[in-house]
DNA sequence: GACTCGTGGGC
DNA sequence: TGCCCAAGAGT
């Protein structure tokens, strides 16, 4: 094993935080369900929203026989409301062509609605085993430090992503999942984006950034979040909010009082008819898909 | 590859 | 206070 690899797991064994999708005994089905609301969401808004999910829905074929509007509704403000119609849509895939058990082969988890490079892999690895790269945006940040040498990662490159990771990675299974989580974890709690704890680093002798006296990154940088405020996507938000606390059609005037630009409104209204997050029309009103 | 897609807590 | 961005995916 690799000298960053070993630290990573030592150090992973000491100080892995006591998170619900780690305890003994979690279903894949939990683990997949929890990887899909980690996605671009903060662990602490997940997990009480995790819990109830999955005391409601504790089986893809619990979620597949119920709808949509349901699942739209249970994922209530946790964010990108498309996740949760592409749960859906992913435990009735499962449901339907898997025997309602969750694929642990990365290829057909990939195939699955919602499930992109990273979730794919976080599933077959975390709750299946598999030994196989698992890249998010920490474990992005500790390889740019700890073995390219520089202080951000840049904009995502898959490929090349998994390729460092796997250049990494541990021969045995369980260490190369210990790796896999110790990486992100790592990344989370000690090799932060801003205000690195670099004394608390088990890297910190085997860091080529710190080796290198700390340069300031001069790549490519990230892409930058969209400003929020007068956003569609906040128009989408007021509108999605109205529909999942109505149990009847919310009728074309109550939208129409969410947001005073029409041409911004009806854009937004139409991207979330074209999502399938909403139905409906000026006459009947909008709800969520049945 | 660039862009879009929610929400809310931290600094 | 206002800006940052968080276990990404799909187009």
């Amino acid at each position: 094993m690799s000298g960053i690899a070993r630290s990573v797991v030592a150090w992973f064994a000491e100080h892995a935080r006591d998170l619900p999708w780690r305890r003994a005994g979690f279903t894949p089905w939990g683990i997949l369900v929890s990887e899909i609301m980690l996605q671009q969401t903060p662990v602490a808004r997940v997990i009480p929203r995790l819990e109830q999910w999955l005391a409601r829905w504790p089986s893809p074929d619990a979620l597949a026989a119920d709808s949509p509007a349901e699942a739209v509704r249970a994922w209530d403000r946790l964010g990108y409301p498309r996740r949760a119609l592409r749960l859906h849509a992913a435990a009735v895939a499962m449901s339907e062509q898997h025997g309602g058990q969750v694929p642990r082969d990365v290829d057909a988890l990939l195939a699955l609605p919602g499930i992109g490079e990273y979730t794919a892999r976080a599933v077959a690895a975390f709750a299946f085993g598999v030994r196989t790269p698992v890249v998010d945006v920490n474990t992005r940040r500790v390889l740019a430090r700890a073995v390219a040498g520089q202080g951000e990662a840049g904009p995502a490159r898959t490929r090349a992503d998994l390729a460092a990771m796997e250049a990494l990675l541990p021969s045995d299974p369980a260490d190369a999942q210990r790796f896999n989580a110790g990486a992100m974890e790592l990344g989370q709690t000690v090799c932060t984006a801003r205000n690195p704890r670099c004394e608390s680093c088990p890297l910190a002798r085997l860091c080529a950034w710190r080796a290198a006296g700390y340069p300031e990154y001069d790549g490519p940088s990230a892409p930058r979040q969209a400003r929020f405020e007068g956003s569609d996507r906040q128009v989408r938000g007021l509108i999605m909010r109205e529909l999942r606390q109505s149990d009847t059609p919310v009728p074309a005037e109550v939208v129409e009082s969410l947001w005073p630009d029409a041409v911004q409104r009806e854009r937004a209204l139409a991207s979330l008819l074209a999502d399938g997050l909403a139905l409906g029309d000026p006459r009947a009103g909008y709800a969520l898909p049945d």
